[in-house]
DNA sequence: CATGAATGAGGGTTCATTCAT
DNA sequence: CATGAATGAACCCTCATTCAT
């Protein structure tokens, strides 16, 4: 007799609530990260954001308070989809040269498959690559994990990282003007071997191994972002 | 009150005001300088720009028109000093392999010695670094030159240069959170050394070179942006 | 599940919802009054007001239309509740001297003890005071009588109308930033006598008397809006 | 030969600029008075207030930065012309009680004269009245005098200070609705210096003095605000 | 050429109100 | 009835650019 009955229905409508809010909030993060590949990480985006994304001002307010937080929110699910591909393929190998390579060819094959993610990237610099994670905990592990077992010849890991992300992050905003020619992201990946201390022919050995391309599931970011087109 | 040409009056103010120009124009790029460097080179810097240099909102307009202008004639300026700094150095090497580690060393300490330097090179980035030939004339020359002679062993030149500048713009990002640690510079030259197929006692070897320390004349742009201290 | 009518049911349906209404009610304009109180009776409250009130934005528009209509509500709510703990101390009164004295010193003395209310009328001064009849009918009621009685001299109900609100809303502004100093009040209700007309010993005599101490009856809106303390 | 020679030119051309600003700000000021009086002082006027002033929103911001600066230059504003304008009259006379007496008078005699004050001082209630020395100044000083010469028997200057300036308040709210009817200004400051311990006969003599019209010198806010109409 | 007031487009933010669940 | 996401009108504020002096 007493209000709100029903358990059930309140369940119902909490999650149908939770589910609607989390759709939203996606679809603003896809469309956030088209207009800060076209305009670059700095722009004033609000106005274009809403417009593309297709909702009211005040919505955008309903999910965040300022350009930065939109920044963030997409800086994260980028890395987060990226690592959500990547990973599975790196982790299959037991070499740290060998997972390298592979982490940036494939991180290249994804920019270019995804041309809004690699705008993003690009645009967005080292602030964006080395300021969410995205990059920070799994290059570090693996260079010392390589350096600690004699693989790699170096004394430090700061240069190292420095080259590795620098070199990918160098010819992903080349990838911006024309499309890398054949062969770029494995020459790099090569050069990168070669700076860590291994041998020239293993080396190219690693960094050509043929690749598999990548699967974007269809409910990604990166697939929704326009994945698969260009 | 009544004008008399006397041409020698006439070049005498013609040159004397010439030098005033040229005198506020330096005064503008250099607060320029300053501006970008704190604030990103997308910021909207005109009205900090101005109360910087201490001139009016009219003057500025005397000199640029866009915001973009005065990031070019930045851009170019500090390539033309940062080039006047390290070209001497560079040119007194006949081998690639050093000029492009003391390129690298000397890029890195002129960026320490001048946080405004450092700070607008990486706000700007690829984008700035790429755009203007601070880098573009001197380093494909140097690889090209290096391949031939068979002093590299690269395929392209395009994957070297990826790699050069990146690593080197890596290390100057790393430095505006905190100071290198001693050696990043010289063992991140040693690495892209070795990436350009050098053996790694040469790569070491060239890439610890004592440096002298560079004069900034105190004159230049780098001087009075701060330059030997802050 | 399905409808029986059953009358007695209904009934007691019917009353327990209206009972429902009644308490939320009453816990939107309390909670109106905290926020009135605070922010000024212009100020845009309904997001405040509703999480004060820990309600949905839906609910309240269950209750009201409009932020004026809120204001109005706590208005009447507020003057209500002042006559109902006034009055009965002014009706014991046969003199309407004594009634005006003694009604400004017991509404100073509620401003004081229940800081939202203070804080409330303040903010709405005379718009709020003399818009909702909390003052309109009893003072020129008394005023009227005590000049036909030839207990006042006063030629005109107005000025004496004015008089007497606007000294009493002055006193309780000026609370608002520290507390009254003792006798604030007699000495006010005692100026006011001596405007109406009476003899400075007889005005300083009614206007001193002591006053019971106000009772808030604990179910009231003073007693819930903080009142007793604060 | 060297630039900018004429210091008289110089001197000129900073006095024009100098009054250019000193009528813009006018012209801003007395806009916002008729908004504040219109829509309340605690409206956002920013939008109003250049329309009214027939100026860009940008000039408002060379003038001002928030709602609250204006409020406050619009006081001050207010504050010193009525001033200019009530002080003469009030201090040809030596008595303290004949100054209030016609300062409540010239007072309510202004805001009647010029409804644009009328409405902002009644928006602006004691808030705006007692925040900007319009009144902390004079009135305190009289009422001391008063009681040290012993012509007013008051035993404390706050209540006194409330009683004048609340009723003055009072009767200026009641103005904006209805025409003050004849002599209820005059009423009013009998009252007033019967509660201050005059005997009544006096009261009424200084009270009911003729009053000199009040001269709106033509370049005054008041007369710009759109005195001497209706 | 230097100055700085004025401009207004562009973007940011709040908040009363509606409505599907 | 209660809920809270979505809406959009109405504000607020900045800043590149112009132009009279």
């Amino acid at each position: 007799m007493d209000r709100e009955p029903d358990p059930a229905l309140e369940d119902h409508r909490t999650r149908v609530a939770a589910e609607r809010r989390e759709r939203m909030h996606s679809r603003l993060v896809e469309s956030a990260l088209l207009v800060f590949g076209q305009r670059g990480v700095d722009a004033s985006i609000i106005d274009e954001l809403i417009s593309t994304a297709g909702v009211s001002r005040g919505t955008f307010y309903n999910y965040f308070r300022t350009n930065e937080d939109v920044l963030v929110a997409v800086s994260v699910a980028v890395s987060n989809e990226m690592l959500r591909m990547i990973d599975p393929f790196a982790h299959a190998e037991a070499d740290p040269a060998a997972r390298i390579a592979i982490g940036m060819r494939l991180f290249l094959g994804l920019a270019e498959e995804v041309p809004a993610i690699g705008a993003f990237l690009s645009r967005g610099g080292l602030r964006v690559l080395t300021g969410n994670g995205l990059i920070n905990e799994y290059l570090p592990r693996d260079l010392i994990q390589g350096r600690d077992s004699g693989r790699f010849h170096i004394s430090d890991v700061a240069p190292a990282f420095d080259m590795v992300v620098g070199s990918t992050l160098a010819a992903l905003h080349r990838m911006q003007n024309s499309a890398l020619p054949d062969g770029h992201a494995s020459r790099l990946a090569s050069q990168a071997l070669l700076a860590l201390g291994l041998a020239a022919d293993e080396a190219d050995l690693i960094a050509q191994r043929p690749l598999l391309k990548l699967e974007l599931s269809p409910d990604s970011l990166l697939a929704r972002a326009g994945g698969g087109r260009k």
